[in-house]
DNA sequence: CCTAAAACCTACAGCGACTGGAGCTTCAAG
DNA sequence: CTTGAAGCTCCAGTCGCTGTAGGTTTTAGG
Protein backbone atom coordinates (compact mmCIF):
# COMPACT_ATOMS: atom_id res chain seq x y z
CA UNK A 1 0.00 0.00 0.00
CA UNK A 2 2.40 2.53 0.91
CA UNK A 3 5.10 2.21 -1.70
CA UNK A 4 4.41 1.31 -4.74
CA UNK A 5 1.11 2.11 -5.58
CA UNK A 6 0.82 5.12 -7.47
CA UNK A 7 -1.37 4.76 -10.32
CA UNK A 8 -0.35 5.49 -13.96
CA UNK A 9 -2.82 8.63 -13.95
CA UNK A 10 -1.79 9.99 -11.11
CA UNK A 11 1.96 9.52 -12.05
CA UNK A 12 1.46 11.17 -15.25
CA UNK A 13 0.05 14.48 -13.47
CA UNK A 14 2.76 14.66 -11.41
CA UNK A 15 5.24 14.55 -13.93
CA UNK A 16 3.03 16.89 -16.43
CA UNK A 17 2.67 14.08 -19.43
CA UNK A 18 0.04 11.96 -20.80
CA UNK A 19 -0.96 8.70 -19.80
CA UNK A 20 -0.25 7.08 -22.86
CA UNK A 21 3.56 8.80 -23.04
CA UNK A 22 4.31 6.79 -20.08
CA UNK A 23 2.99 3.39 -21.75
CA UNK A 24 4.88 4.48 -24.74
CA UNK A 25 8.32 4.78 -22.72
CA UNK A 26 7.62 1.71 -21.56
CA UNK A 27 6.98 -0.16 -24.91
CA UNK A 28 10.34 1.10 -26.36
CA UNK A 29 12.37 0.14 -22.74
CA UNK A 30 12.94 3.99 -21.51
CA UNK A 31 11.06 2.50 -18.34
CA UNK A 32 11.11 -0.63 -16.80
CA UNK A 33 7.66 -2.64 -16.71
CA UNK A 34 6.22 -1.44 -13.47
CA UNK A 35 4.38 -4.22 -10.79
CA UNK A 36 0.47 -4.52 -11.83
CA UNK A 37 -2.53 -5.53 -9.39
CA UNK A 38 -4.33 -8.33 -9.97
CA UNK A 39 -6.18 -6.69 -12.52
CA UNK A 40 -3.33 -5.65 -14.45
CA UNK A 41 -3.15 -2.20 -13.57
CA UNK A 42 0.10 -0.42 -13.36
CA UNK A 43 1.35 0.47 -9.96
CA UNK A 44 4.37 2.71 -9.71
CA UNK A 45 6.68 4.05 -6.79
CA UNK A 46 9.00 6.84 -5.87
CA UNK A 47 11.88 5.69 -7.92
CA UNK A 48 10.18 5.24 -10.75
CA UNK A 49 8.36 8.46 -10.26
CA UNK A 50 12.09 9.83 -10.18
CA UNK A 51 13.37 8.04 -13.40
CA UNK A 52 10.24 9.50 -15.50
CA UNK A 53 10.65 12.50 -14.09
CA UNK A 54 14.81 12.78 -15.36
CA UNK A 55 13.37 11.66 -18.44
CA UNK A 56 10.84 14.00 -19.09
CA UNK A 57 13.26 17.05 -17.83
CA UNK A 58 15.74 15.71 -20.48
CA UNK A 59 12.84 15.74 -23.13
CA UNK A 60 12.09 19.11 -22.24
CA UNK A 61 15.82 20.14 -22.69
CA UNK A 62 15.61 18.87 -26.40
CA UNK A 63 17.43 15.65 -26.35
CA UNK A 64 16.25 12.79 -28.15
CA UNK A 65 15.16 9.86 -27.21
CA UNK A 66 18.28 8.02 -27.97
CA UNK A 67 19.98 10.46 -26.07
CA UNK A 68 17.80 10.34 -23.04
CA UNK A 69 18.64 6.38 -23.04
CA UNK A 70 22.31 7.05 -22.63
CA UNK A 71 22.14 9.82 -19.94
CA UNK A 72 19.78 7.77 -17.93
CA UNK A 73 21.81 4.45 -18.51
CA UNK A 74 24.82 7.18 -17.15
CA UNK A 75 22.88 8.48 -14.42
CA UNK A 76 23.10 5.06 -12.58
CA UNK A 77 26.99 4.73 -12.55
CA UNK A 78 27.66 6.91 -10.02
CA UNK A 79 31.80 6.17 -10.23
CA UNK A 80 32.22 6.76 -13.69
CA UNK A 81 33.40 9.58 -15.80
CA UNK A 82 31.12 12.24 -16.64
CA UNK A 83 32.67 12.72 -19.71
CA UNK A 84 30.00 10.88 -22.00
CA UNK A 85 27.57 13.01 -20.35
CA UNK A 86 28.62 15.86 -20.69
CA UNK A 87 29.42 15.44 -23.72
CA UNK A 88 25.73 14.96 -25.25
CA UNK A 89 24.76 17.44 -23.75
CA UNK A 90 27.53 19.62 -25.42
CA UNK A 91 26.28 18.52 -28.84
CA UNK A 92 22.58 18.95 -27.63
CA UNK A 93 23.86 22.69 -26.94
CA UNK A 94 25.49 22.97 -30.49
CA UNK A 95 22.47 21.37 -32.08
CA UNK A 96 20.34 24.19 -30.28
CA UNK A 97 22.49 26.46 -31.66
CA UNK A 98 22.56 25.83 -35.27
CA UNK A 99 18.86 25.66 -34.94
CA UNK A 100 18.79 29.20 -33.70
CA UNK A 101 21.38 30.16 -36.54
CA UNK A 102 18.76 29.04 -38.73
CA UNK A 103 15.43 29.88 -37.33
CA UNK A 104 17.39 33.50 -36.92
CA UNK A 105 17.85 33.64 -40.64
CA UNK A 106 14.39 33.09 -41.29
CA UNK A 107 13.08 35.55 -39.24
CA UNK A 108 14.98 38.32 -40.67
CA UNK A 109 13.75 36.77 -44.26
CA UNK A 110 10.12 37.09 -43.29
CA UNK A 111 10.14 40.20 -41.46
CA UNK A 112 11.94 41.37 -44.58
CA UNK A 113 9.66 40.54 -46.82
CA UNK A 114 6.39 41.48 -43.94
CA UNK A 115 8.20 44.74 -43.93
CA UNK A 116 8.62 45.79 -47.57
CA UNK A 117 6.20 48.06 -48.31
CA UNK A 118 3.98 47.35 -50.89
CA UNK A 119 0.26 47.17 -52.70
CA UNK A 120 -2.65 45.28 -51.07
CA UNK A 121 -3.08 43.09 -54.59
CA UNK A 122 -1.60 40.07 -55.07
CA UNK A 123 0.38 41.13 -58.23
CA UNK A 124 2.12 43.42 -55.85
CA UNK A 125 2.70 41.28 -52.96
CA UNK A 126 6.08 41.55 -51.60
CA UNK A 127 5.33 37.94 -49.70
CA UNK A 128 4.25 36.24 -53.05
CA UNK A 129 6.92 37.95 -54.82
CA UNK A 130 9.48 36.49 -52.80
CA UNK A 131 8.28 33.07 -52.32
CA UNK A 132 8.13 32.98 -56.28
CA UNK A 133 11.97 34.00 -56.50
CA UNK A 134 14.78 33.11 -53.71
CA UNK A 135 16.97 36.15 -55.49
CA UNK A 136 14.56 38.80 -53.43
CA UNK A 137 15.87 36.95 -50.32
CA UNK A 138 19.02 38.44 -49.05
CA UNK A 139 20.73 35.48 -47.38
CA UNK A 140 20.96 31.79 -47.83
CA UNK A 141 18.27 30.30 -45.39
CA UNK A 142 18.90 27.23 -46.52
CA UNK A 143 17.37 24.46 -44.01
CA UNK A 144 18.73 21.36 -43.90
CA UNK A 145 17.03 20.64 -40.68
CA UNK A 146 15.67 23.20 -38.70
CA UNK A 147 13.22 21.08 -36.76
CA UNK A 148 12.96 20.33 -33.29
CA UNK B 1 10.39 17.64 -77.11
CA UNK B 2 10.85 21.48 -76.35
CA UNK B 3 8.60 22.60 -73.58
CA UNK B 4 7.19 19.66 -71.57
CA UNK B 5 10.42 17.63 -71.15
CA UNK B 6 12.12 18.06 -67.95
CA UNK B 7 12.14 14.13 -66.54
CA UNK B 8 11.59 14.32 -62.70
CA UNK B 9 15.37 13.52 -61.91
CA UNK B 10 16.55 16.70 -63.23
CA UNK B 11 13.07 19.00 -61.99
CA UNK B 12 14.36 17.57 -58.52
CA UNK B 13 18.22 18.72 -59.28
CA UNK B 14 17.13 21.96 -60.25
CA UNK B 15 15.21 22.98 -57.50
CA UNK B 16 17.16 20.56 -54.65
CA UNK B 17 15.09 18.09 -53.69
CA UNK B 18 14.64 14.35 -53.83
CA UNK B 19 12.75 12.77 -56.74
CA UNK B 20 10.54 11.24 -54.50
CA UNK B 21 9.38 14.50 -52.51
CA UNK B 22 8.06 15.38 -55.93
CA UNK B 23 5.94 12.52 -56.31
CA UNK B 24 4.93 12.99 -52.73
CA UNK B 25 3.26 16.85 -53.60
CA UNK B 26 1.83 15.09 -56.68
CA UNK B 27 0.16 12.50 -54.14
CA UNK B 28 -1.00 14.80 -51.57
CA UNK B 29 -2.49 17.14 -54.78
CA UNK B 30 0.13 20.00 -54.23
CA UNK B 31 1.69 19.83 -57.70
CA UNK B 32 -0.58 18.37 -60.40
CA UNK B 33 0.08 15.71 -62.08
CA UNK B 34 2.17 16.23 -64.87
CA UNK B 35 2.32 14.45 -68.55
CA UNK B 36 3.34 11.15 -68.67
CA UNK B 37 5.49 9.72 -71.67
CA UNK B 38 3.96 6.38 -73.32
CA UNK B 39 6.27 4.62 -70.55
CA UNK B 40 4.58 6.46 -68.85
CA UNK B 41 7.47 8.67 -67.06
CA UNK B 42 6.50 12.01 -65.71
CA UNK B 43 7.32 15.20 -67.83
CA UNK B 44 7.19 18.36 -66.59
CA UNK B 45 7.28 22.17 -68.32
CA UNK B 46 8.70 24.95 -66.84
CA UNK B 47 5.59 26.44 -65.38
CA UNK B 48 5.45 23.18 -62.97
CA UNK B 49 8.95 24.10 -62.42
CA UNK B 50 8.52 27.39 -61.26
CA UNK B 51 5.35 25.85 -58.69
CA UNK B 52 7.78 23.52 -57.82
CA UNK B 53 10.22 25.86 -56.71
CA UNK B 54 7.82 28.30 -54.88
CA UNK B 55 6.97 25.39 -52.63
CA UNK B 56 10.47 24.39 -51.92
CA UNK B 57 10.82 28.31 -50.88
CA UNK B 58 8.14 28.39 -48.95
CA UNK B 59 9.24 25.18 -47.15
CA UNK B 60 12.79 26.30 -46.77
CA UNK B 61 11.28 29.32 -45.10
CA UNK B 62 9.41 27.13 -42.95
CA UNK B 63 5.91 27.51 -43.85
CA UNK B 64 3.76 24.21 -43.01
CA UNK B 65 2.19 22.37 -45.69
CA UNK B 66 -1.03 23.35 -45.44
CA UNK B 67 0.27 27.28 -45.27
CA UNK B 68 1.80 26.50 -48.40
CA UNK B 69 -1.15 25.30 -50.00
CA UNK B 70 -3.15 28.68 -49.28
CA UNK B 71 -0.15 30.81 -50.31
CA UNK B 72 -0.09 29.18 -53.69
CA UNK B 73 -3.79 29.47 -54.23
CA UNK B 74 -3.45 32.78 -53.45
CA UNK B 75 -0.45 33.14 -55.86
CA UNK B 76 -2.60 32.87 -59.18
CA UNK B 77 -5.00 35.45 -57.91
CA UNK B 78 -3.37 38.50 -58.90
CA UNK B 79 -6.35 40.70 -58.45
CA UNK B 80 -7.01 39.56 -55.15
CA UNK B 81 -6.35 41.30 -51.94
CA UNK B 82 -3.08 40.21 -50.33
CA UNK B 83 -4.08 40.28 -46.20
CA UNK B 84 -4.66 36.78 -46.52
CA UNK B 85 -0.81 35.85 -47.84
CA UNK B 86 0.69 38.34 -45.54
CA UNK B 87 -1.60 37.09 -42.02
CA UNK B 88 -0.31 33.69 -43.69
CA UNK B 89 3.40 35.00 -43.24
CA UNK B 90 2.82 37.48 -40.52
CA UNK B 91 1.72 34.10 -38.24
CA UNK B 92 4.87 32.42 -39.64
CA UNK B 93 7.23 34.78 -38.46
CA UNK B 94 5.91 34.80 -34.70
CA UNK B 95 5.81 31.17 -35.12
CA UNK B 96 9.24 31.31 -35.56
CA UNK B 97 9.83 33.89 -32.69
CA UNK B 98 8.68 31.56 -30.43
CA UNK B 99 10.37 28.58 -31.02
CA UNK B 100 13.61 31.28 -30.80
CA UNK B 101 12.55 32.26 -27.88
CA UNK B 102 12.12 28.69 -26.65
CA UNK B 103 15.43 27.13 -27.86
CA UNK B 104 17.51 30.28 -26.42
CA UNK B 105 15.73 29.30 -23.05
CA UNK B 106 16.67 25.75 -24.11
CA UNK B 107 20.32 27.11 -25.00
CA UNK B 108 21.00 29.38 -21.67
CA UNK B 109 20.01 26.33 -19.17
CA UNK B 110 22.45 23.98 -21.32
CA UNK B 111 25.16 26.53 -20.97
CA UNK B 112 24.58 26.43 -17.46
CA UNK B 113 24.71 22.79 -16.71
CA UNK B 114 27.92 22.54 -18.66
CA UNK B 115 29.59 25.41 -17.62
CA UNK B 116 29.36 24.76 -13.86
CA UNK B 117 32.37 24.07 -12.85
CA UNK B 118 32.05 20.33 -11.34
CA UNK B 119 33.67 17.01 -10.51
CA UNK B 120 34.33 14.51 -13.52
CA UNK B 121 32.43 11.43 -12.03
CA UNK B 122 29.02 10.83 -12.13
CA UNK B 123 27.79 11.44 -9.18
CA UNK B 124 29.59 15.03 -8.62
CA UNK B 125 28.35 15.81 -12.44
CA UNK B 126 26.30 19.07 -13.05
CA UNK B 127 24.52 17.88 -16.72
CA UNK B 128 23.30 14.60 -14.50
CA UNK B 129 22.38 16.40 -11.79
CA UNK B 130 20.05 19.13 -13.05
CA UNK B 131 18.44 16.60 -15.70
CA UNK B 132 17.78 14.84 -12.21
CA UNK B 133 16.18 17.98 -10.65
CA UNK B 134 14.24 21.23 -12.32
CA UNK B 135 15.16 22.99 -9.59
CA UNK B 136 18.47 23.44 -10.15
CA UNK B 137 17.25 25.00 -13.42
CA UNK B 138 17.18 29.04 -13.51
CA UNK B 139 14.19 29.08 -16.01
CA UNK B 140 11.11 27.66 -17.13
CA UNK B 141 12.32 26.28 -20.22
CA UNK B 142 8.67 23.98 -20.53
CA UNK B 143 8.06 23.42 -24.38
CA UNK B 144 4.58 23.58 -25.30
CA UNK B 145 5.32 22.26 -28.75
CA UNK B 146 6.01 25.82 -30.23
CA UNK B 147 6.35 24.34 -34.26
CA UNK B 148 7.82 25.69 -37.39
C1' DC C 1 -23.34 -5.30 -1.08
C1' DC C 2 -24.40 -2.85 -5.30
C1' DT C 3 -23.97 0.40 -8.73
C1' DA C 4 -22.09 3.94 -11.44
C1' DA C 5 -18.39 6.67 -12.87
C1' DA C 6 -13.80 7.27 -13.37
C1' DA C 7 -9.70 5.31 -14.43
C1' DC C 8 -7.46 1.71 -16.40
C1' DC C 9 -6.29 -1.96 -20.10
C1' DT C 10 -4.66 -3.54 -25.15
C1' DA C 11 -4.15 -2.75 -29.83
C1' DC C 12 -3.77 -0.04 -33.49
C1' DA C 13 -4.09 4.14 -36.52
C1' DG C 14 -2.54 8.76 -37.42
C1' DC C 15 0.23 13.07 -37.33
C1' DG C 16 3.98 15.99 -40.59
C1' DA C 17 6.85 15.86 -44.23
C1' DC C 18 9.20 13.32 -46.17
C1' DT C 19 12.76 9.13 -47.05
C1' DG C 20 14.26 4.52 -48.27
C1' DG C 21 13.80 0.07 -50.30
C1' DA C 22 12.22 -3.87 -53.24
C1' DG C 23 11.34 -5.30 -57.52
C1' DC C 24 10.27 -4.12 -61.76
C1' DT C 25 10.21 -1.19 -66.55
C1' DT C 26 11.75 2.48 -69.64
C1' DC C 27 14.92 5.65 -71.65
C1' DA C 28 19.03 7.29 -73.94
C1' DA C 29 23.88 6.94 -75.14
C1' DG C 30 27.23 4.41 -77.58
C1' DC D 1 21.24 -3.63 -79.73
C1' DT D 2 23.00 -3.46 -75.41
C1' DT D 3 23.53 -1.66 -71.08
C1' DG D 4 23.25 1.09 -67.14
C1' DA D 5 21.05 5.05 -65.33
C1' DA D 6 16.87 6.66 -64.27
C1' DG D 7 12.15 5.95 -63.95
C1' DC D 8 7.88 3.45 -62.14
C1' DT D 9 4.52 1.66 -58.08
C1' DC D 10 3.73 0.22 -53.64
C1' DC D 11 4.79 -0.02 -49.06
C1' DA D 12 7.25 0.63 -44.68
C1' DG D 13 9.83 3.51 -41.62
C1' DT D 14 11.26 7.89 -39.34
C1' DC D 15 10.31 10.71 -34.38
C1' DG D 16 7.77 11.15 -30.34
C1' DC D 17 4.10 10.90 -29.18
C1' DT D 18 -1.46 11.31 -29.39
C1' DG D 19 -6.10 9.65 -30.22
C1' DT D 20 -9.61 6.22 -30.58
C1' DA D 21 -12.33 1.92 -30.00
C1' DG D 22 -13.93 -1.30 -27.20
C1' DG D 23 -13.43 -3.56 -23.27
C1' DT D 24 -12.13 -4.30 -17.82
C1' DT D 25 -10.92 -2.79 -13.07
C1' DT D 26 -11.05 0.19 -9.29
C1' DT D 27 -13.19 3.10 -6.00
C1' DA D 28 -16.50 5.88 -3.70
C1' DG D 29 -21.23 6.68 -2.40
C1' DG D 30 -25.65 4.98 -0.96
ZN1 LIG E 1 1.28 41.46 -49.43
ZN1 LIG F 1 14.96 32.70 -50.03
ZN1 LIG G 1 29.68 16.31 -15.94
ZN1 LIG H 1 14.62 22.56 -16.05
Amino acid sequence: MGELSIPIGKLARSVGCKVQTIRYYEQIGLLPPPVRTAGAQRRYGEAQRQKLSFIRHARELGFPLPAVRELLALSDEGDSDCAKADGIARRQLEAVNRRIAMLSSLRSELERMLHHRHGHRIRDCRVIATLADHALCSQDHHAERAES
